[in-house]
DNA sequence: GACCACGGCCAC
DNA sequence: AAACGTGGCCGTGGTC
């Protein structure tokens, strides 16, 4: 183990890396610990409720696709829903996967015209998830302190991620049907409150801290809405005309870019010809040229080196040169970084949290949440906003949304 | 019963 | 073209 020892220890240095190892990464792991360590209080009974009224409402959706179909089948095989649907009732899917014609949300939806069987099964895949996912699966692993204790993982990503499992806390139901009742039975203790702080558009703004573009920078400077003020340049409006399609599709184009989509991903996902997405991305590319460079250069930059690197100095290794890796290397520098920005504060913070009778109990990406004695919520927010806010200076601020509440469904801004 | 691949879908 | 990046969990259908 010593030689182990002394063969890495070289091999991290040689390679720049002890920064990102011992002024990150080690330390860390005294936070996480702590956070898994404290856990999470979850309502058992509210889910246990929602439980029976989401298996009526399976039952009422079962009882009407089987009528549909004019047999009984496993809704839950998408084997047996591909007979139904393209072989009995004949419709036609304009998706494939490996094994034979989709079945997913957007084949149904598509289809949801020819047969109303398709807006019924929509809804029976969204009850069920809830119920089986979330309903029933979190109670099973509430611990006798009647919290759930998730594991963190700080080596399971390849761009510097957290994740969490048994059970996953960073994918709880946000805005879809349900969610509120899924949200609702994360509680606090009694005389405590939940606090949150969630970065602002992280992405984008680390986006336009690399790139250096200067509308981007000028947009975070101002503080504008984001999708609002791309929108406004693309469709060429004024920032208080923009339209919601119009927000909408300047939104999908804004995380698009961070992904590395294509004219082909961003019509698909709209649902505009390939014409009118390749329009939309040249005029994008005309009005934030610092955006198009960066891309361009970090992707060409990530294979001549053979590996992506964060503002912070974390890499990941890119051997090949698919479309595959070029995403990667758009995507990796920019996701790692808001990775790294959320760490640093969260070490930051954790010295501070005994004094103010706060705990950390949760990092869902570029969101903190802790639970803390409510005399001690006002002050404790204004704090821990600052440490997130503070914890690298960009070339645009970094802004963070707190809000608190007595349950994840119920939390109200505050400032 | 443990494990796997797959399709599907929840989050950021 | 791995046609939008990063994850984990569910049920099915299959193997051992």
């Amino acid at each position: 183990m010593f030689e182990l020892e002394k063969l890495l220890k070289k091999k991290t240095r040689d390679m720049g890396l002890v920064t990102i190892y011992s002024d990150m990464e080690k330390p860390l792991a005294a936070v996480l610990a702590h956070m898994e360590f404290y856990g999470v209080k979850l309502d058992s009974g509210k889910l246990a409720n929602y439980s029976l009224a989401l298996e009526k409402e399976i039952d009422e959706a079962r009882v009407k696709i089987l009528n549909l179909a004019g047999e009984d089948f496993n809704i839950n095989s998408n084997v047996e829903m591909r007979r139904i649907l393209f072989e009995k009732m004949k419709l036609v899917s304009k998706k494939k996967t490996k094994t034979g014609a989709s079945v997913d949300a957007e084949v149904l939806r598509d289809l949801a015209g020819e047969s109303p069987i398709c807006a019924e099964l929509l809804k029976y895949r969204a009850l069920a998830k809830m119920k089986s996912t979330y309903a029933d699966a979190l109670p099973a692993l509430v611990a006798p302190d009647g919290r759930l204790h998730t594991t963190f993982n700080a080596t399971g990503t390849l761009t510097g991620r957290l994740s969490s499992s048994k059970p996953n806390l960073q994918n709880i139901p946000k805005g879809v049907a349900g969610s509120g009742e899924i949200r609702g039975a994360f509680v606090c203790d009694e005389g405590k409150v939940l606090l949150s702080g969630d970065y602002s558009q992280i992405d984008l703004r680390v986006l336009a801290h690399f790139s250096g573009d200067e509308r981007l920078i000028e947009a975070f400077s101002k503080d504008e809405d984001i999708h609002n003020f791309t929108a406004s340049l693309v469709f060429g409006t004024g920032i208080n005309e923009v339209t919601k399609e119009q927000r909408r599709i300047a939104k999908t184009v804004n995380f698009g870019i961070v992904y590395g989509m294509s004219s082909f991903g961003l019509a698909a996902d709209i649902e505009i010809s390939r014409k009118e997405a390749d329009d939309i991305i040249k005029e994008y590319w005309k009005l934030f040229p610092g955006v198009k460079h960066y891309v361009k250069n970090s992707a060409e930059g990530a294979f001549e080196r053979g590996y992506t690197e964060t503002l912070f100095g974390r890499r990941r290794i890119l051997t090949g040169r698919t479309p595959f890796d070029r995403r990667a290397a758009i995507n990796t520098p920019i996701q790692g970084t808001s990775s790294d920005i959320i760490k640093k504060a969260m070490i930051d913070i954790f010295p501070r949290l005994s004094e103010h009778g706060a705990v950390m109990i949760l990092q869902v990406h570029d969101e903190l949440l802790f639970e803390i004695d409510q005399q001690n919520a006002g002050k404790f927010a204004k704090i821990s906003r600052g440490f997130m806010e503070k914890a690298v200076k960009l070339s645009v601020p970094l802004k963070v949304n707190m809000q608190r509440g007595f349950n994840f469904a119920e939390m109200e801004n505050i400032e």
